[in-house]
DNA sequence: GTCCGTTTGTGAATGCGTTCACGTGCGAAC
DNA sequence: GTTCGCACGTGAACGCATTCACAAACGGAC
């Protein structure tokens, strides 16, 4: 059962049973089982137990999981043992929120660089680090031996910059810029589109406001069905 | 083939389609084929069709779909024909940074409200809009008719905001706060956890690194596979 | 009016993820 | 040491999403 390659889905939930773990730690919860977890994390408790079964055979039945040693598994198996320098590309609005960003720091990344391309945002000091120059993003990923790239630039100047990350070694792009990215296949790039999700909400909004009209038009039917 | 529901998958790709589209527009294309649309939202043209064909027959065979009349549609599919009044709550870093944005206003969201729990932070003005106290949430859902609502509170907030949201009438909630939120079924919920992207990230990263050490371990076998 | 190249729209096939349901094994109690 | 109840681990069933592949239909050329 070990080397099942872990499904993607699967991933994307380890980092919220972290979270929830490591909140149940910080009170005095020394085991939880999968419901308890589930309950923790926002899903069902078939899919804690077959997620974590994907990482080995850590839970002991009739008992749960140990909280503390789940923890460390799961840190292992995200990578979250070691430290992640990243860099930050774009410091406008966005790149100064993420640049003092208290979450990263605590989950193992630390922003060790920042550029821009605009003369007025160099030398400001985010977070304790200061804003380089674009043409600096080189040597800084090789100084810093970084692997992780997070691109809050305008749409217009993503691409170019997602070059640059790439020909300077960088392996992961965290993109948040709304454009579509391409990059070699050996890097991976995740995106994030703020106005995407307003939009999806936009669209189930629209949807039960039409539902609405029309229960509101059934309204006689519905009445009849004395409900 | 009207009135199929459309599949959650579709409905998180139409606003990419959407992007693409109006950048289109922007420049002198007047038709664009499913390849080409595929081609700039960075999926294939196989899924471009079968989406769309969610929304209605608004293609031509051997032509392709007219631009600007499918913008049109999307926009209505996704209810951006109206504006949004958009509550945000909590003007942290990532508050400041979200009121400011541009991108949501392109879309047809208005950023008509902010809260905050802080005195110090209250009576600052962000995007030309004040910041009010946290108790102001109910009155100014009411008054500016707004059911959209953005959390960027820290994680030991977010539920009572959310409780205080749902109370006031708020029908869909984007949660960027780390942490998991419990709505009635009535209000939909969609959340951004920007860690967690940066640990899905160091996932693959310490993968792609764990396969090179394999690589380099197997270097005499690889070789003799004259690959 | 007919033919031809092109591109859509969509059933069918495939793959992935979720859920179900139950056998298995562990700890605790006595 | 044996029994009992609990919760894990997982094969199987199910459902959703993606991809394939092709018939249908449109525009343009002549």
């Amino acid at each position: 059962m070990r080397e099942r390659p872990i499904p993607e889905a699967t991933v994307g939930r380890l980092p919220v049973y972290l979270r929830a773990l490591v909140e149940m730690a910080e009170s005095t919860t020394a085991t939880v089982s999968s419901e308890g977890l589930a309950e923790a994390a926002g899903v069902n408790s078939a899919k804690v137990r077959k997620d974590l079964s994907y990482l080995g055979t850590y839970g002991t039945r009739g008992v749960g999981y140990d909280v503390a040693y789940l923890i460390h598994q799961i840190r292992r198996e995200l990578g979250l043992t070691q430290h992640w320098p990243v860099l930050i590309a774009g410091i406008g609005n966005l790149g100064h929120a993420l640049a003092g960003y208290r979450g990263f720091g605590e989950r193992g990344f630390r922003v060790a660089a920042l550029v821009d391309a605009d003369p007025k945002v160099v030398g400001e000091v985010v977070g304790g680090v200061e804003v380089r120059p674009m043409d600096d993003l080189a040597g800084l990923v090789h100084e810093h031996e970084i692997a992780i790239g997070v691109i809050c630039t305008p749409a217009t100047a993503a691409q170019e910059v997602a070059d640059r990350m790439t020909e300077a070694g960088v392996r992961s792009i965290l993109n948040f810029a709304p454009a579509v990215l391409t990059v070699p296949a050996t890097v991976s790039l995740r995106k994030v589109d703020l106005s995407i999700e307003l939009q999806i909400l936009a669209f189930y909004e629209q949807r039960k406001a039409a539902l609405q009209a029309v229960r509101g038009g059934q309204a006689v039917a519905d009445l009849a069905e004395a409900r």
